[in-house]
DNA sequence: TATGAATGAGCCTTCATTCAT
DNA sequence: AATGAATGAAGGCTCATTCAT
């Protein structure tokens, strides 16, 4: 009984390893069932009697590598207690970017957030709920303090912190989202898996332009 | 009569239409040539008789929607000579946004244009030569302006001008590529069919980026 | 009218030309309407307007090059009065492998007959009575002096004489149904296009075989 | 019971059986895997399942026909130890004759060799390697003995052998290539099925031509 | 439990033909 | 008289899924 339901768990956790690859890599619509089980070497049919459905085999990648990230990449990746709202952001759009632009197998869950920002599936809705809104909730609050929101008119600061977080996701997203135009156009010395750097770049564009909307008010 | 010379007389334009409207909600892989072909009210082999090729009718699409796309929302939308280059920037995005979230017949572009960025074909070539690299160098100069480059350190200064074009092209595009988790995630009274105060955002954020990079050198 | 006749008769006259180049090349069922009225320079339905059927353009072509090819490889091809059998049956050999062999156009005939023989369509029967069995009563006349056939036993002479045909024109249409074999198979020294030596070969092998069976017997 | 299973269990030979009398009957192109699946009884999927491909099918087909036809009709068919090189021309062709013009299923090979032979396609090098060519050097090395090669003059002696070859092998196809001609033109009791027949005349034929050529010299 | 085999809907495309000027 | 446009049947193939052990 342990041998075989060893021998189960095993080739559910081959499936879901290279279902998670190929969803990565080809998104959910162009992932083929054969690609996947073809990686796993299992056959065909194990997808739909493991996981009944295509759908189902999508939405158990995402359930368990939303478990596997959360440790490796948190949002307050490297934070030390006490830190600054600026330190935040910086080790948040770090974090973002690593998830979704990191090679190998803990990176697949940002890349699947990604494609489901861009393109969502019936998934989208679990997703939300388990991963994105916290991410997002916490990012809010990091911006809530850069804002110093009490300032802002009332009515309007929803709106304005809520356009903030997408500036900074959307910036973040591009590098994954838009990675084949920046391979076409960007110049040549342009490194783009230089994480680092594009966090660096990304987290002062960002620091500049919230304290612009803090500062100013409906200039 | 009329009608009937009508409705056959350009059976390829029906064609472009109904194409332009399937490739931009559904893209190019899942849009089926039956779809297109039913809303144009022709028969099926209508595709391959005008355009050869799936591929063609999507070629024929990009051509003839960049054309009507340009006129319509310049870049340099609205702006009389003697502007500066904030507002040389707000017209930038304020036109990109429209384009891309505007509804109706020459929002195809824009649309189209978004989803080659995120899930290219092999029209890429194509469309970066004609539309988005032209788009890309006219903000390239708006940045230079901004940051007055020539205060940069020498062989940083492109890789900051790029990254600055990437943060202001991934802050409009994620309220396209990004809409439905926007309507996922969103305070209530958020209106994101609200292009003018987005435009403003953005524009004021990315001033507010621009200056602190320009200002700061590489802190 | 004259001009339009004449132009009519001009478009037919080059639907016939390519149609006769294409068919020779790809066989009827291989060869497409599209390619000839392409090489024709015609519209697509002019073959249905000027012949009813790809089948009446197929007919059309056949007549057309029976009419031009009697001419030009006459089965008695230089010879004088008084020739012996042996020199017919080597003008035979000769005029059949160069209406089959040859380039250019008038050896549409031969390779259509050839390939009418191989893969017979509709149009066989037209072909045999106008074409086929005048060349083949040809033929049984020549086999029939050199068999001097009256020694030959009653009942048996006819099959005789007819195997003799078969195999003398399976040599000569082997030269040309084979020829892509012959390519694969044969000595790089070998030179196919050398009608000469070829048609000496089946010459004076027939030539011996025919003796072999007139003298023999029933061996 | 039995039934279902015996039904079932090789849906993979009914498809080539199928399949070989399909190609046999129309040639590769006009075969549809249509009519291969019907008579099969089997999804049209089928043939893409287990060959992957059309062709597939037809490569299969073609090496499963030369295994069963090597057996069934060896070239040297009938023949025992010490046997001359006329018993062995005679063996020859009676075993190709078999090959191409026997009914029933052992005859797809023959039948398939010669269409193959008449219009190739992708599958004619895997073909002359397996089946063509072992076949021809066979015939090569029985007419060079029967020809007593030395006596040629140096550097003919390969298209002499070659083209007498290919004399016999003409004279064989065209009693199957032919068919529909030979039925329209032959003298109504020559019956084409009687196999024997046909093979003495050609052996007697060609023996004669054999002859003729070894003797004379370049005459 | 797990799988190789089989399924059928749906895809894009090609083709000879017909339609409407 | 002649054509550009449109047609629809048929073709091979891919895919997620179900079947029958």
């Amino acid at each position: 009984m342990d041998d075989m339901s060893g021998k189960q768990e095993d080739t559910k956790a081959r499936l879901i390893e290279a279902a998670g690859e190929v969803f990565a890599e080809h998104g959910f619509r162009s992932a083929t069932v054969r690609e996947i089980c073809g990686r796993a070497g299992t056959n065909v049919s194990a997808v739909n009697y493991h996981f009944r459905d295509k759908d189902g085999l999508y939405a158990a990648v995402l359930e368990y590598s939303h478990r596997s990230a959360v440790h490796k990449y948190p949002p307050g990746m490297g934070l030390r207690d006490g830190s600054t709202a600026e330190d935040q952001l910086r080790a948040f759009i770090h974090s973002f970017l690593l998830r979704i632009l990191d090679e190998g197998r803990p990176a697949w869950h940002g890349k699947l957030m990604a494609r489901e920002i861009a393109d969502p599936t019936a998934a989208l809705d679990q997703l939300v709920q388990s991963s994105i809104r916290p991410l997002h909730q916490h990012l809010t609050g990091i911006i809530r303090s850069l804002l110093q929101e009490k300032d802002l008119p009332v009515g309007k600061e929803n709106d304005v912190t809520f356009l903030c977080t997408m500036s900074i996701v959307g910036q973040c997203l591009q590098h994954f989202t838009g990675r084949r135009i920046i391979a076409a156009l960007c110049p040549e010395d342009f490194n783009s898996a230089d994480i680092e750097r594009i966090a660096d770049h990304i987290t002062r564009f960002s620091l500049g332009g919230i304290r612009a909307l803090g500062a100013g008010g409906p200039a």
